[in-house]
DNA sequence: CTACACTCTGTAGCGGCTACAGGCTCAAGA
DNA sequence: TCTTGAGCCTGTAGCCGCTACAGAGTGTAG
């Protein structure tokens, strides 16, 4: 199966794939001739990668996360404890975000209420603390 | 006023004051010597630059409404259309990652409640489609 | 046999910084 | 006056997760 295919099957661009086995994601392929052989198991890996992208970990938690994935006994407790953790960070983000959101969207409700055009938007970032 | 000075008075890194004029979201001050020398008006404008950053605006869109700022007239409606299209921009991704935080909690939730300490993350990650 | 779609390698770019290395300058203290 | 050391300078490279080339090679269908 040549890299096109997989690219098909997995949603992910071809250029992403080469990527991802230049830094170790994913091991080398056998070639068949020069160009690159994949199986089925290297779909199956390209989609856990794509679908622990869409949760939105970072490759390298992703790697942790391929390595613990065949693994009996204390995986679930340590997947666990990443999963909580990239929780945590998400919750912070998201937290930011909500903050911006409000303070923008207080700022945009405000415009056009001003006198002489004057910007509440401007206003906010242009004043001094 | 040296670099370092300005760095104190708006929280930015000196090393980001200076790519920042790099890029030429800062004119290049006069020097002292060899040394850049600020003025008020360049905290002014870090400032507003520090807390566009804060409001999730890009560089360039700051520099858009550096431009704009000083600006009589249409300033208002101009900055305003910037505004929401960042707000529409940033509730897009406010829902997505309430989507990843939502599936992800629900995931998490669910660890431990499998036999043979299999993990509902991993699960999730390695199933086919 | 030719045309053409596909693949190959290698490199550089994006945004928004951050982190050096290796040198220069300036003011305060001995 | 001389030295020390904090601060500044330039230039370059790295971070993440791709993406986009250039320029070459390969494999297959007509």
């Amino acid at each position: 199966m040549k890299i096109g295919a997989v690219s098909e099957l997995t949603g992910c661009n071809i250029e992403t794939i080469r990527y991802y086995e230049r830094i170790g994601l994913l091991a080398a392929p056998p070639r068949r001739g020069s160009y690159r052989d994949y199986g089925p198991s290297d779909v199956d890996r390209l989609r856990f990668v794509r679908r622990g992208r869409e949760l939105g970990f970072s490759l390298e938690e992703i790697g942790t996360l391929l390595d613990l994935a065949p693994q009996d006994g204390a995986t679930c407790e340590t997947v666990q404890t990443l999963a909580e953790q990239h929780l945590r960070n998400l919750r912070a983000k998201l937290a930011d975000l909500i903050k911006i959101e409000t303070a923008l969207a207080h700022l945009v409700a405000q415009c056009g209420t001003r006198p002489n055009n004057y910007c509440p938007v401007v206003e906010f970032l242009a004043r001094e603390f």
